[in-house]
DNA sequence: TCAAAAGAATTCCTTATGCATTGCATAGGA
DNA sequence: TCCTATGCAATGCATAAGGAATTCTTTTGA
């Protein structure tokens, strides 16, 4: 293999017509220099320099080198230059995996606070239920997936971050115990639950506590479209609080059920994952949501 | 200074996906390996190989440093091979690719006078089909092809050399229009075609001009079978006119065909292909076969 | 001003060892 | 029966210490 040291000796020699000239340059001695440039001539086989009276020349074939030898350099120093922005944590990526739901209502904000500290920071943000994520986690095709607890996985480190609590929705205007409504109140209720993984577990979990089984009229993946349904007065839904706080008071009635039902989020990387400084920031602000 | 010696490393990583791969390839230990990635994170002063688990995958810096380093690793390959011409003694070596038929009628031909003119050169003769021996050109690990005509390719010279009449080969006794047998004759013989991609084309194109489907009763890989075949009395052929001119007039009748066939040799070269000595040497003799 | 030789310093590699992940096997629970 | 959990062997990377090789400096000569 070629060596770059060499490469920049010979270089230096050339352009400053003098080995020890490049040597003062380089913080040698001239020997040392000398050296180089001999190895590099015996490693390619062929005379670089002549060593003509006073003034160090190029032969032919060191004139042709030199072409190289000045595109090598400035490929390795654009090369460098490349590195310094990932240095400075001024350019990474982070690639999170997550529910629809903390996706939408969760996600941003944590994003936001985290590009306004490190601008250039790229994420990518795909979404998925909870056992390709944490696939695509062990895989490291993703970095960081925010999912509903309880999550496993041997290779995995799991951090909850954030309680959500999940809370009896119904169309605008409804009575609701003020206590809250409990299992058996819901029973009789046209009930739309959301068919996610386990924010669905823990709903019939909170049913069955009760001796009763869930028996939704209807499923669906997507929370905003429950939203909408029981907006329009079809029926009434169980949904995390966090898809219900925005501006939907106006169109729905929520309320707390009893027992009071929580579901957890985590964060989960693998647990050999280097953390880069924008990973490192998007984790911080998860944990401030 | 950058060091050339853990690009490589590095690279050869990220390719293999595992650091013991790499130093086995290079004939190093895994430490080394190792140690020569970590002293380039090091020096970059950013984490380039994710290792997770048992895979090693490029971090985004990673990814990005690779396409600089194997650039540069490229150009001092380059550098390197630009050397070789002034290199003294050593005048050369010239790696050839080549169908089958050329390399066995025409490279001789033009070796041997290559040779004569340069005693020490030394050549290297590969045979394979049309699209691998490009490839090869493409990188690099070839010098120069000898294909049939048309090829293609962006980064390709392509310079045609040499016309080599297609002619009908039959057993010897076997009655042959004077005027050369057209594609209504040929039809009704015993056909064994060469199954080369450009020669074979410009056959079946033949015949298609004359409205006429070629329907041979064999294939062959080997123009020298097909000539064995045919010599034994089992069939016509359709062969390049290089290949019957020999010494096989003795068992064997050929004819020029109606309207008659041409095929056209070519060279193919790099376009920024550098010349060297040998180089040049061989293209003058091919061109004067 | 450069080349050559000998000793000194540094770099780099190898061997030995430890730790973490992974895959498979076996056992336990819904 | 299927899924989950636990233990064990195997694999792959990191680290540390010793040794070999390279590379530098000093000195001297052309």
């Amino acid at each position: 293999m070629l060596n770059l040291d060499q490469l920049a000796a010979f270089v230096s020699v050339i352009d400053l017509g003098s080995f020890t000239a490049a040597a003062e340059k380089a913080g040698l001695t001239q020997p040392a220099v000398s050296l180089q440039v001999k190895l590099l001539e015996q490693r390619l086989g062929v005379r670089l320099i002549e060593r003509v009276g006073r003034r160090a020349q190029p032969s032919p074939a060191g004139l042709e080198l030199l072409e190289h030898a000045r595109r090598i350099l400035e490929g390795c120093a654009t090369a460098e230059e490349a590195m310094a922005p990932y240095r400075e944590g001024a350019i990474g990526r982070v690639r999170i995996g997550s529910g629809g739901t903390a996706s939408i209502h969760l996600l941003p904000r944590a994003i936001a606070a985290a590009k306004k500290r490190m601008p250039g920071l790229e994420i990518i943000v795909r979404i998925g239920n909870t056992d390709d994520i944490l696939r695509d986690i062990e895989a490291n095709r993703l970095d960081l997936a925010v999912v509903t607890l309880p999550a496993s996985g041997r290779s995995l480190e799991i951090e909850p971050f954030y309680h959500d609590e999940l809370l009896a929705v119904a169309p605008k205007g409804s009575s609701m115990p003020t206590a809250g409504p409990d299992a058996e109140f819901m029973r009789d209720k046209t009930l739309m639950l959301y068919e996610g993984g386990n924010t669905r577990r823990a709903t019939d979990n909170w049913f069955m506590a009760a001796g009763i089984r869930a028996e939704p009229a209807m499923e669906f993946g997507s929370v905003e479209a429950i939203k909408e349904l029981v907006a329009a007065g079809i029926g009434w839904s169980i949904l995390p609080s966090m898809a219900v706080n925005g501006g939907s008071s106006a169109v729905l009635t929520t309320s707390p059920v009893r027992p009071r039902l929580v579901r957890e989020l985590g964060m989960a990387m693998r647990r050999d994952k280097h953390l880069t400084k924008g990973l490192r920031e998007v984790i911080r602000c998860l944990r401030e949501v």
